[in-house]
DNA sequence: AGCGATTCGTGCAAATATGTACAAAACAAT
DNA sequence: ATTGTTTTGTACATATTTGCACGAATCGCT
């Protein structure tokens, strides 16, 4: 086999799986361990990969393309992940949804990788390097200007595609919700696009961790009533779940209790 | 066996099969390896393939499982890098500039994230991605529906994007340069992206390496006088450099010494 | 914190591939 | 037939790849 090829194969497996052993490399190629170290060596040189102590991590679709993102997504990151698993079922099959940028979302947007016949509309130019080797998920992006502290693109651009479309969901983050004053985000801009995600959609999911309730910030989006699904964790508490339920709103709370999540970046061994 | 009927069924085996293996062509061909290296010679300089220790690629896009981003990055990566640092000078502080998604058009993007007071619009995300990071750099990106083949946006949202914006300068690769014919490329929705972008800047710089000179492809583009500024790489024959000065293009070769071509993926420990 | 098991980097040698000079062969045209 | 051109085979020096080996670094587990 031609060494080309060998690298080629590992570049295809790397579409499908983010992460590989480097001994499972030495068993399906057929080569010694210090080939494939080699190989690795060359294809990290190249930036197709980031070489990881027995194996690599896929550099494309990954979230090594923002530093930005991981030290975010650091925080809560495992009350984050049991969020997204749980709203990973709210997203059906033939659905078209809308994924606003956010890195509870972004979490979400990688569990739809294996997906059939799903239309996804993002803002978020991260989202869209997530999904652009899945072949069974169109995705359309509004394009904007990209704002440099969110990485979300806004504007008028985003604004217009926004108003020419109908969604059956639309998951968004949310970064302040509070009982009276509703919810707020910190960038106008992002306030903007948000608000239009909620015209648009026919049914509006928000996902929120514990700490973002009974929160305020600058530029308001509307009612908390605005909101048909809030998904959030175990630790928000009893009093905010009771009455958002009884204000109409389905509250779903992501059991995050004794999954020690490890870092997504050092599993590389994962089937 | 006369020499163009054994380049005939290399080709032919080129079109079923990703990879040859020069010793497989020794047996099945009945020459010597001389004369198969002598005949792999003359097809990388058609364009028809990209050699490699062992053998040879198939450069054709029919043939390549996915003809994307990672399949061909690595393919004459050394001119495209050199193209990229040499058109990298033409991009000056303080301009609005397109960056049409395309490898080597990526690799000069990546020379850009120092820059100060620099305005890019573009529509592939993975440039968004390498530059979203860059303080000094503004973007915009057109959105659209993302080509699941090559990564790029198109559709209406980037074409009514693109309609509404006027570039100092558009910085697109081109995949086929013909001379009486023109610029063509692979991809029907790549096309009209294309001549949108064209008409929405003053200035028009292409890059393409040697191999694109002489051929065609499916979409027509537009008369390679549309083109402003071409940059290639010292492989390109003279004649046509000669010619497209004669049209008033502004050809410039990077600097590579033309003798040694040497495959970036295979060298991994230089450096 | 310590320890055994892996994995990593790298020098070395064998095998293989490459580029090229030169001669032989094939071909084309008078 | 002969002459000039192109192509192919041979030979050989150089370059690359790969497997093996061994010390160093890292990981997982107690």
């Amino acid at each position: 086999m031609l060494a080309e090829e060998r690298r080629f194969r590992i570049r295809e497996m790397l579409s499908s799986q983010r992460t590989l052993a480097a001994s499972d490399l030495c068993a399906v190629l057929g080569v010694t361990a210090a080939t494939i170290r080699r190989d690795l060596a060359a294809l990290e040189h190249d930036g197709v990969l980031v070489r990881s102590h027995g194996g690599a991590v896929s550099r494309m679709s990954s979230t090594n393309f923002q530093p930005s993102y991981q030290t975010l997504s650091h925080v809560h990151s495992t009350e984050k992940h049991a969020i997204a698993r749980e709203a990973e079922h709210l997203v059906l099959d033939g659905e078209t949804v809308f994924l606003e940028g956010s890195t509870t979302v972004y979490e979400l947007a990688c569990c739809l990788n294996q997906r059939k016949r799903l239309t996804v509309v993002t803002n978020s130019p991260t989202i869209v390097c997530q999904l652009q080797r899945s072949t069974g998920v169109t995705v359309l992006c509004t394009g904007g200007d990209l704002q440099k502290d969110t990485f979300y693109f806004s504007g008028e651009w985003a604004q217009r595609a926004l108003s020419e479309i109908r969604l059956d969901k639309a998951i968004l983050g949310v970064s302040a919700i509070d009982i009276p004053y509703g919810v707020s985000t910190a960038n106008h801009a992002e306030a903007q696009i948000k608000k239009m995600i909620m015209k648009a959609a026919k049914t509006r999911i928000a996902l929120a961790d514990h700490s973002k309730f009974g929160t305020q910030s600058f530029a308001y989006v509307g009612p908390v009533t605005d909101i048909d699904v809030l998904v959030t964790d175990s630790g928000t508490e009893a009093k905010y779940v009771k009455v958002l339920r009884e204000m109409g709103i389905d509250v779903l709370i992501a059991g995050a209790t004794g999954t020690k999540r490890k870092e997504q970046n050092t599993t590389y061994s994962n089937k």
